[in-house]
DNA sequence: GCCCACATTTTGTGATCACATTTTCATCAA
DNA sequence: TTGATGAAAATGTGATCACAAAATGTGGGC
């Protein structure tokens, strides 16, 4: 599905868990994470079990259980027919998520702020970068890339076995619908508070950091909320 | 695998999703989740796909499915040779259950609290009776079933999509090991903070309705942590 | 032109089989 | 008695098939 021949970078997606499992399903479920996380899968978008297989050149059978796990974390939507599809976004939905966000996130930053030193921070710097780049181009997968391994840097250093899974299924319900966002307004208006985080990392300073995530995560939400009038017909007006 | 032929009363636990779908792999899962909930599937107890197949009288096929979907929720474990089993509790984990359920449980509550009036505070009075007998008892299955009712009969009042399923895959971890605790230390110390929050529903106020959730959820996981240090060898000194 | 009926295709669900790995346990030697 | 060893059983993974339900496309009637 995506092309590895490129060296690896820092900020590159990666499977969440161990990477010496090679199971197909595992392959599946992480490649499918993978398209919802960069948005390559848009909400609505019809997920099928021999169409996926096919795509990834295996049998049906390490499909279904992928499809049946991500499934499990709202991540993709079964409808009462039955069929799979990318879960559409509603207004209460993306409040709900921003709620969520707001909560765990910054607990989780807070909780990492003390395994994070200057590696760390210089590591966050050049993920940003990448980011700042990728913004110019106007290349919006990349950015969701970026920006997704930018907060799980901070995250994953929590040591987390909870809340970390809990973010992780935050983020696979938002991100579809954040890109047919930047489809629709673009990538250029987007204010992140990153600068302010590698800043705190680097002092250390948990309370800063939890205040820079909590800032981040609004400011990239907002986004969203003035890109859900148009893209739901049944807002709220 | 649970007996059906007692007349449904308020409080019987139930699925989560609509009660039309009639897939095996549902009901499969929903047994499990029962069970996990309940306690009879203890921390460390292996799983078998098989074994749970023969013995809900279904074939391996939507054993795999229910197992799949669990394990992604985290309540169950893919140990790294691939054999299945209730997660075990190790004193970091306890101490983030405790942190994500007094994050967002309060919120679902307070939530909730427009959407509840004199008829679910009789509903949830009606529970907490039989919760008190049920304790008199010393039936930790019968306490544990009702306990989760009478929490998610406040929540699910809420509507919401996003931090009910969280708070769902919270109780899932942590309730097996809930229950080998009540089984060491017994039912009888239990302190729970239910005529609080019942008084909170029938005045509708939000803000007592939060309170008494946040004071139940600490009680009850105090006597987790009170729990712990005999259950796991490597405790925290 | 539009709507309904029917045949075809697509799709999820469940079952069964094959296979590699791991676990379990009986056997035997020290 | 203990530890190693090898056979046997158990277990997860993947593939393929059958089937029913739903979606899709097509042709005919108004």
């Amino acid at each position: 599905m995506a092309d590895r021949s490129r060296p690896r970078q820092a900020g590159d997606a990666q499977a969440p868990s161990a990477a010496v499992r090679h199971s197909l399903r595992d392959r599946v479920e992480a490649s499918v994470r993978e398209a919802l996380l960069t948005g390559r899968f848009v909400p609505g978008r019809a997920v099928t079990l021999r169409g996926l297989a096919e795509e990834l050149k295996v049998s049906p059978m390490p499909v279904r259980e992928a499809v049946r796990a991500l499934s499990a974390g709202h991540a993709l939507e079964i409808r009462a027919n039955g069929r799979i599809q990318v879960p559409t976004m509603t207004p209460s939905r993306l409040a709900e998520l921003v709620r969520a966000r707001v909560l765990l996130e910054p607990e989780l930053a807070e909780a990492a702020a003390a395994h994070l030193g200057p590696r760390e921070a210089a590591a966050l710097a050049a993920i940003d970068d990448r980011i700042d780049a990728s913004l110019d181009g106007g290349d919006a997968e990349t950015y969701m890339r970026l920006n997704h391994s930018f907060h799980f840097t901070i995250y994953r250093a929590a040591g987390s076995e909870v809340l970390l899974p809990l973010v992780e299924s935050l983020w696979l319900q938002f991100a579809p619908f954040m890109r047919t966002v930047y489809g629709r307004v673009g990538t250029s208006a987007l204010i992140d508070h990153h600068k302010e985080a590698i800043e705190a990392v680097r002092a250390r300073d948990a309370a800063a950091l939890r205040k820079a995530v909590a800032a981040d995560i609004r400011c990239g939400m907002d986004l969203l909320d003035i890109g859900l009038p148009d893209a739901v017909p049944s807002g709220p007006g």
